[in-house]
DNA sequence: CATCATGTTATAAT
DNA sequence: CATTATAACATGAT
């Protein structure tokens, strides 16, 4: 159905092959086209004819485009696979991206085994209450950022999350009532649904109203009560969040 | 020159 | 063993 790749070029070296055997890679993918794609949280796996599956992470800085061709490889493109108009190109100066080839009938099994997405009708509040009985000292946006539980949330998300929840990011997972962790699974599925149909679709912006885009840079104020916002590094990430909104009492426990 | 960045993971410490 | 905390990764922008 597309067009076949004729050429594949990989840096070897780099770090973002960390894990993955990059001579069955080029051997798998040579003259092989695209027959699927999906994602899951941050990840995307494309499937190729022959039983080739290339999964994508794109970690912070890692970019995938397709130029036209001719391209010539730039000083970060890892991965190009090239066909007769375009190449597919990933790009990332970080390298803290991450690329994987497998082989089979199916999805590698380590994809199968992913947790469930909040939009998932397996993403429960259950689920989610399970998971702060997991981690009782954790604050709660360290544990919004872990991929197993959360699987999409990145910074900004969580940061979101949290301002929305009226609770500081430092809140720690055992401090949470039962109508809380229902609010918490609300709230993750609400922010990841509107991210999903503006960013997801568009780039287009979630909603002015939302902490988001006024998190980037610092001096700006609470979109909700005028506050300066703070900064601070919460598990080695900024957290931006609102000293006035968010506060741990029983004030916001609805 | 110093600091910061849409992220994950290996390893150390409780 | 289970959970928690931190450093490291590599580069560009400010």
């Amino acid at each position: 159905m597309g067009r076949a790749v004729t050429v594949v070029h990989a840096n070897k070296k780099s770090r973002v092959f960390r894990g993955c055997d990059v001579a069955a890679l080029k051997m798998g993918l040579a003259g092989a086209k695209l027959k699927t794609s999906r994602t899951h949280g941050k990840q995307m796996l494309f499937e190729f004819s022959g039983g080739c599956w290339l999964a994508v992470h794109l970690g912070m800085t890692g970019e995938l485009t397709a130029k036209a061709e001719p391209h010539e490889p730039g000083k970060h493109d890892h991965l190009v696979l090239h066909t007769k108009s375009l190449a597919l190109v990933f790009t990332d100066p970080r390298q803290f991206g991450a690329l994987r080839f497998c082989q089979g009938k199916t999805p590698p099994a380590w994809w199968r085994a992913l947790p469930p997405q909040p939009m998932d009708d397996d993403f429960t509040p259950e689920r989610v209450r399970e998971i702060l009985r997991r981690h009782t000292r954790q604050p709660l946006k360290a544990l919004l950022l872990d991929q197993r539980y959360f699987p999409g949330v990145g910074n900004w998300m969580a940061d979101e999350i949290m301002w929305q929840m009226k609770l500081p990011p430092h809140t720690v997972a055992r401090s949470l009532v039962d109508i809380q962790v229902r609010k918490l699974w609300r709230t993750v599925r609400k922010v990841c649904a509107v991210a999903l149909k503006t960013i997801g679709v568009d780039w287009s912006d979630p909603p002015r109203s939302w902490l988001f885009k006024y998190r980037w840079a610092r001096g700006h104020d609470c979109p909700r009560c005028g506050t300066k916002l703070v900064y601070e590094t919460l598990r080695g990430r900024t957290a931006c969040w609102c000293p006035v909104c968010q506060k741990s009492s029983k004030a916001s426990r609805c």
